[in-house]
RNA sequence: GGGAGCAUAGCUCAGUUGGUUUAGAGCAUCUGCCUUACAAGCAGAGGGUCCGCGGUUCGAACCCGUGUGCUCCCACCA
């Protein structure tokens, strides 16, 4: 078979994903005997295609995945997709205006969910395209959507169910409104960033000063707010009761401006009397703080929004008017009247809707909550016992539990049609109930109200996206609906969750609430934290800034393998990654390397010298000695693999391996077995290649599963495919041997070095002297030094001509005999530096064992070795000084 | 305003119970190679006051304190 000079992806990552899908390896029964490794997807939204910080969570659960599936796990990976209600309404209402002309107002909820499902199913398969692109070994009989016909009544029914324990409750409450959304918003939903606004300091006239427009100063308090657009919903003023500024003022009343609107004055303890003119308006209804105070003195609440931000009839002026347009009129009124006495640029935070950016309104509204501390609390155990254990720990932990310890309710109401419509039925006279089905809220109404065949109305509001993902882990496998299947029973809980820590609380800290709600079970034993993928600069990557590169585009250049071994290679768990396109090239160019070892074990299979029944490889031969060193280094990098995978330590695991497949196999090992040109390779060195190299393969493959695969199957008949295929358990290095290979690789680069050194042309032939006390410690490596050296001689303890150029390795000496005329300044400058690195060396480690406190308190393998540093650097020395008295 | 994390080679990062040398890798740089697996390669090399300061210790990149500079999370000061 004719093969391609260079490793050429695409059509060999769709034979694969073709053949694996036909022959069912990723399917997962619970049938199965074997014990269970579950994951369950983060679920993409369907808003859109998969950005860089996807690929790097696939990726890494994909490599958990296959290194279970080849360990003897069943395992199981579930796909799906979330349907983010208010992020994908967002994306429907605006493609349904811009390419159809559509007001979603002209459209039923049944017209509307119709385009949002279309909606789903387009970039829903987009998304598992693009998986499976990836290499993701995915269960896709198992695919799931959070709006599913089973997930859907799975939401309610929690619904229901939380009400009935009386922790789910329906109330009048400050919320986050997002006007361009219309709907509301949890506390988690909204993003605070830092920016520059102004604080307008304004007059209010006191009512029983002679005038309320144009008296006197001292007829006038100044109050400070930045936001002057709602000063039509005040309801009073107020003062620290310690501030004696404003004593004067008890029981009077001031004007509102603009509007003449008379309120009281009144004090409280909250107001800081050093900040802005130490008094503070009262506006309940537009924030948190005013409305608690409001709460506390009984004070009417005068909402002057309306739902879109547009000022309300209860304004009383600029009526209509957007809340920002009305802000600048109302002080460019306010200064005509010569009521703004200053304003000034102010540091604040703002609250943003994480989903349609808009500036978040603090409203009252009613909505549906969750009662969380209960909820919080065996959540919070789970982790802090140990049950649940979070990668990486030291940085999460505590963040986990101060939310939880700190949690508040949770507003689980949407003014939406994209999700779960709430189950509660109203009458006529807007008594509710809630049930599952309208049938079941007659009933209620029958036996509760004594009302026969009630006129009900559904909740117009549908639920919050992550009140059904919270849920995830458990009716993936249908644990809510049909409690106690056999799926649920086997898979649940999982083994490890894969995720962003941007949304600790969105998901996982509700998911593992859900689980012991439910499952009274963890859903999960492991949480791996993925850091952000940001760019080279440093920057997140985004849409905006045209900064996040597209998957499939990449995986068209680079090839999947590439891709992923791009993203994994610099991405330790939990700390953010730099995404910088030459990391994927790197990948490209191991491809290769991979590539050329295969085609050059197959030419070797071509034309090997088949052994004699019986015949054994000859003692001591270089063959022998490579085999009996890669062994060792091969148990001894798959044990530390091994060790690196239970820690999450994902790419330095991959990093380990890279190095033993480049270095120790390509580099070294191959060329040590290489055989002459023109000779054939001995059967047994061959096989013994052949198999350390499936080895390798086996270890690269759950992070490059394609290539592998292919090359897997290319450098031997198989009659199985890797990707199912299991190893013997790795044995112990044989340390004697890893100490050999080391000795032998110094030796042979700094013979390289020195003829590089000294411009003998590497494939001058040259002759070896040297000077050793263990001469047989030489013999199983003198082949490979004399082929790896391009020496045609070697010779022990004899006396080499004065023109030889003379190195010093460990504590040996090496005399290089060449045709080359020698320049011995060069190795003097070598030698002496050499020599003075050695001198500080020794002192260092004189320094040491002349210290008394040392030598006591040291422990005693620390002082041997210590020792035996001394001595070796001694040795070494003496030996350097004698070379340089010859030179 | 609270809390967390980070700071090591030009760049991106390892360095997990303080003692394998006077600190490692990849990329980039330099030197020499069109060697019959691979120029997407081979053989080598150079490059660091481990952010500053102080402390603990026989011994610190690692532990403690402090300063500086980044990053993130949380919080209702108009």
């Amino acid at each position: 078979m004719e093969l391609s000079k260079n490793y050429i992806p695409g059509p060999i990552e769709q034979k694969w994903n073709e053949h694996w899908k036909t022959k069912k390896y990723f399917k997962s029964s619970s049938a199965d005997k074997r014990p269970a490794f579950t994951v369950v997807i983060p679920p993409p939204n369907v808003t859109g295609v998969l950005h860089m910080g996807h690929t790097l969570n696939e990726t890494v659960q994909d490599i958990l995945v296959r290194k279970a599936r080849m360990s003897g796990f069943n395992a199981c990976w579930v796909p799906g997709s979330d349907h983010a209600s208010i992020a994908t309404e967002a994306k429907v209402v605006d493609m349904l205006k811009r390419e159809k002309g559509i007001d979603k107002k002209d459209l039923s909820r049944e017209e509307f969910l119709k385009y949002a499902f279309e909606w789903k199913e387009k970039y829903g398969n987009i998304i598992y395209g693009q998986i499976e692109k990836l290499g993701c070994s995915v269960d896709w009989d198992r695919v799931s959507f959070t709006m599913d016909d089973h997930y859907y009544k799975a939401v309610i029914k929690v619904f229901v169910d939380l009400y009935q324990k009386g922790m789910i409750y329906r109330g009048a409450r400050m919320i986050n409104w997002d006007p361009a959304a219309k709907t509301a918003l949890s506390d988690e939903e909204v993003e605070y960033k830092d920016v520059t606004g102004k604080l307008y300091y304004i007059k209010y006239a006191i009512s029983e000063s002679q005038n309320a427009v144009g008296g006197r100063e001292e007829d006038y308090i100044t109050i400070a707010t930045q936001r002057p657009e709602t000063i039509m919903g005040d309801v009073a003023v107020c003062a620290n009761p310690h501030d004696q500024r404003y004593a004067h003022l008890k029981g009077k009343k001031v004007f509102v401006p603009l509007i003449n609107k008379e309120v009281p004055v009144i004090f409280d303890e909250y107001v800081d009397k050093d900040f802005g003119t130490g008094i503070l308006k009262i506006t309940p209804a537009h924030d948190i703080n005013d409305f608690n105070i409001g709460l506390k003195y009984n004070l009417p609440v005068v909402d002057t929004l309306n739902a879109d931000g547009t000022l309300s009839e209860a304004a009383q002026i600029f009526i209509g008017e957007d809340r920002f347009e009305a802000r600048k009129k109302i002080v460019e009124e306010l200064r005509e009247k010569g009521l703004l006495v200053k304003e000034e640029e102010y540091q604040t935070r703002m609250g943003y809707s994480q989903r349609s950016s808009a500036v978040v309104e603090p409203k009252i509204s009613t909505q549906w909550f969750v009662k969380m501390k209960e909820l919080a609390q065996p959540a919070l155990e789970a982790v802090t016992s140990g049950d649940i254990n979070i990668h990486p720990g030291e940085k999460f932990n505590a963040t986990y539990k101060y939310w939880l310890e700190n949690v508040k309710d949770w507003c689980i109401s949407r003014q939406l049609w994209w999700g779960q419509q709430i189950p509660a039925w109203y009458d006529e006279e807007g008594r509710f109930v809630v049930a599952e089905t309208e049938q079941k809220a007659k009933e209620i109404f029958n036996t509760q109200y004594s009302i026969i065949n009630a006129q009900l109305k559904q909740d117009e509001d549908v639920l919050d996206t992550w009140f059904s993902s919270w849920l995830w882990p458990i009716e993936v496998f249908k644990g809510i609906t049909e409690p106690n299947n056999n799926d649920i029973n086997y898979y649940y809980p999982g083994a490890v969750l894969v995720t962003g820590q941007d949304i600790i609380f969105f998901w996982v800290a509700r998911m593992i609430m859900a689980g012991m709600e439910y499952m009274k079970e963890k859903p999960f034993s492991d949480v791996y934290f993925t850091g952000m993928v940001r760019d080279k600069m440093g920057r997140k990557m985004s849409k905006s800034l045209g900064n996040s590169p597209d998957l499939l585009t990449l995986i068209h250049e680079y090839g999947a393998d590439a891709v992923r071994f791009g993203i994994m290679i610099s991405s330790p768990a939990g700390n953010d990654l730099l995404f910088d396109e030459s990391s994927l090239e790197q990948g490209k160019f191991f491809n290769n390397k991979l590539w050329n070892a295969m085609k050059l074990l197959k030419m070797w299979e071509e034309g090997r010298r088949l052994n004699a029944e019986g015949s054994k490889l000859k003692a001591d031969s270089g063959s022998q000695f490579a085999i009996k060193w890669f062994r060792s280094r091969l148990n001894e990098a798959r044990n530390e693999v091994e060790t690196l995978m239970k820690q999450f330590r994902l790419s330095e695991a991959l990093k380990t391996i890279y190095s033993l497949i480049w270095d120790d196999f390509c580099s070294w090992f191959l060329e040590w077995i290489k055989p002459e040109y023109g000779s054939a390779i001995e059967q047994e060195v061959y096989e013994n290649a052949v198999s350390f190299f499936e080895e390798l393969l086996h270890l690269l493959h759950p992070f490059m599963p394609f290539i592998t695969e292919e090359i897997y199957h290319l450098v031997k008949e198989q009659e199985d495919d890797l990707t199912v295929k299991q190893f013997a358990p790795v044995a112990k290095a044989d340390m004697h041997l890893l100490v050999a290979g080391e000795k032998l690789k110094a030796i042979i680069t700094a013979i390289r070095d020195t003829k590089n050194k000294n411009t003998i042309k590497p494939k001058e032939v040259i002759s070896l002297f040297i000077e050793t006390n263990d001469t047989a410690s030489y013999q199983p490596i003198k082949e490979i030094l004399l082929k790896q050296t391009n020496s045609d001689h070697i010779s022990f303890n004899e006396t080499p001509d004065t023109s030889s150029i003379m190195i010093v390795v460990g504590n040996e000496k090496f005399y290089i005999q060449s045709n080359t005329a020698v320049d011995t300044s060069v190795q003097k400058e070598q030698l002496n530096k050499d020599l003075n690195y050695l001198k500080g060396f020794l002192i260092s480690v004189d320094k040491k064992l002349s210290n008394d406190k040392f030598v006591q308190n040291a422990k005693p393998e620390v002082i041997a070795l210590e020792r035996k540093k001394k001595q070796d650097a001694e040795e070494k020395i003496k030996v350097i000084e004698e070379t340089l008295a010859i030179l």
